[in-house]
DNA sequence: CTAGGATTTGGACTATGTCTAACTCTCAGA
DNA sequence: TCTGAGAGTTAGACATAGTCCAAATCCTAG
């Protein structure tokens, strides 16, 4: 149970090869702070909440190094809006398609087998498994 | 191996309690005579080749209809587009992220297992398997 | 200090998809 | 054969996520 705080967050993005700007500690720090799956929207709002410092092309630059970078994963479960998570390791996701809300699910036990094998010249960037859920009536 | 034509397209239509009208068998003749992902702009593009005949707001009207009713499903694998599947069976799919190919895994020997059991009073919508793969450098 | 590269910014722009009000088609009834 | 009401289609306005750009600002090496 890491104490995610903004000097920390530094820490972590020049590990990744990020330099630490205020915006992209910012915006580090509302996703590794929550451990949540945040739309750009939601990003920006958490950021802007106080007096408004990040600029929407700034929240989506951000992200978009993030994810280039390895520090984040998308996670694309509905047409509208792209979810980033601040977990980068290998777990699958629960999807309430009436309320919106995405969660983890842990991979420890889960496994996927009889895969057939890939087509010739082709890898594996991942493997995403998505279980859409619905609250019975 | 069914050979799709515009008149079992019209059958197949009122079988799923949709009327058959000439933009509705041409949309779903687009997609069940070619058994591919497409998008609603290729489905635009496909319908309207020779001479222009359905509006884009006739597309996506279709398009969703056709969800409601069960006669495909969409996948969505892409932020910036969903694809509309003629396949309304269990399988999963196999997305080449460089060439925006998006191909079916048939389902016959996967097996996914040890998922968690789900929350109490929520019910399984569906579970979607998506490998994505590029082409090696 | 200062200059130059890196970063951020407002706002224009693109693209997917939705909405609406008018128009057209179909077909049952007269 | 005519008619009109409901179903379906349409153009184009609208909403919204995300990208792009040129100008402004920030940082830091010298
Ligand atoms: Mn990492
Ligand atoms: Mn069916
Ligand atoms: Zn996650
Ligand atoms: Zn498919």
């Amino acid at each position: 149970m890491i104490q995610y705080n903004r000097d920390n967050m530094a820490e972590l993005l020049r590990a990744h090869d990020i330099n630490p700007t205020h915006q992209r500690i910012e915006i580090a720090y509302a996703l590794f702070s929550r451990q949540e799956h945040l739309s750009a929207d939601q990003v920006m709002t958490i950021v802007n909440d106080r007096h408004a410092e990040t600029s929407k092309a700034t929240v989506y630059n951000t992200l978009n190094l993030f994810l280039e970078k390895g520090l984040i994963r998308e996670v694309i479960v509905d047409p509208s809006k792209v979810f980033y998570d601040p977990n980068t390791g290998p777990h699958h996701h629960l999807y309430e398609v009436d309320s919106g809300r995405l969660t983890d699910i842990m991979m420890d036990d889960i496994r996927i087998e009889g895969l057939p094998d890939l087509p010739a010249g082709m890898e594996t960037v991942g493997i995403d498994l998505i279980v859409r859920v619905k609250h019975t009536t």
